[in-house]
DNA sequence: TGAATACCGAGTAATACAGTTGGAATTGGA
DNA sequence: TCCAATTCCAACTGTATTACTCGGTATTCA
């Protein structure tokens, strides 16, 4: 039940764009710089994250990535889920399209699935970015 | 964000034993033949599971596991925890020892990652093996 | 024009997962 | 008393996933 580094970067990475962010367009080479991240990794989370409507890029020299919305709109959950994949602990109970085994409907477990995958939902989707921004110390690297 | 098999199969097994429990000892073999799994795999999962104190065992012929408790003692949570261990996120927040880094204080995805934490293991926690029990079918092999 | 950037796809080393294997110890029943 | 059924234990192994790296192209500002 780990997150993976693509969560765990990916909302680090998030929050010092929102920091950062009025600022003009931010380069992954300062974000990596300040988190100690790799800049290559963080292009394809980038990527991802640019995908889901989270950012949006700036090409060329002094370039960069923008948030493309309000961080008080942006969810935690919706950047998670746009680098994890659904945040459903098994796959017979993703939201979308739920991959069924042959017992699906008299599966008794999946009733256990089911409440996980919707409270790590309702905790990740009651928070935003901006909640986040609010609780950091600008001044500080330390977030 | 997935469990693992040993959390899935170990619940499902763990069911399998609850509803088979008033009929003596059960045996791996019997429980890998009804839900499909590997009984060499289960043999491990039980391990943790005795270690765990939620079966015993009686050795040699005609022996298995019995549960050590009454179903509706044994949260699920408590069942997957010894499975898989923490159901963390991430490692920073586990609840014994939390592996910290050099922002732990100031480190505010940490709001996020107990969050997660603490939802889950709520979740798994309010929910028992009786629980499950009471809602299969015990005529029927599907659950 | 050149440096700084995003963008893209492929490659790779390390790790974790999901088992398998081979055996030893125990015990009930024929 | 011995055999078959079972738990118990510690390696071992193939596969998949993770967490990146690498090399190159496209774009844009100064």
């Amino acid at each position: 039940m780990k997150l993976s580094t693509k969560g765990r970067y990916g909302l680090k990475a998030m929050l010092d764009l929102a920091i950062h962010n009025d600022q003009g367009p931010v380069a992954l080479k300062s974000i990596a710089e300040r988190q100690s991240l790799s800049e290559n990794y963080l292009e394809q989370l980038f990527a991802a994250l640019r995908k889901a409507g989270h950012v949006r890029s700036v090409r060329g020299a002094q370039g960069g990535y923008l948030l493309s919305k309000n961080p008080d709109s942006i969810t935690i959950g919706s950047i998670l889920r746009s680098l994890e994949g659904s945040l459903a602990p098994v796959d017979c109970v993703l939201e979308n399209e739920p991959h069924k085994c042959d017992r699906f409907d008299d599966c008794v477990t999946k009733i256990v699935w089911e409440k996980i995958r919707d409270s790590v939902n309702e905790a990740v989707d009651s928070i935003t970015l901006g909640d986040l921004v609010k609780k950091s110390n600008k001044d500080s690297v330390l977030y």
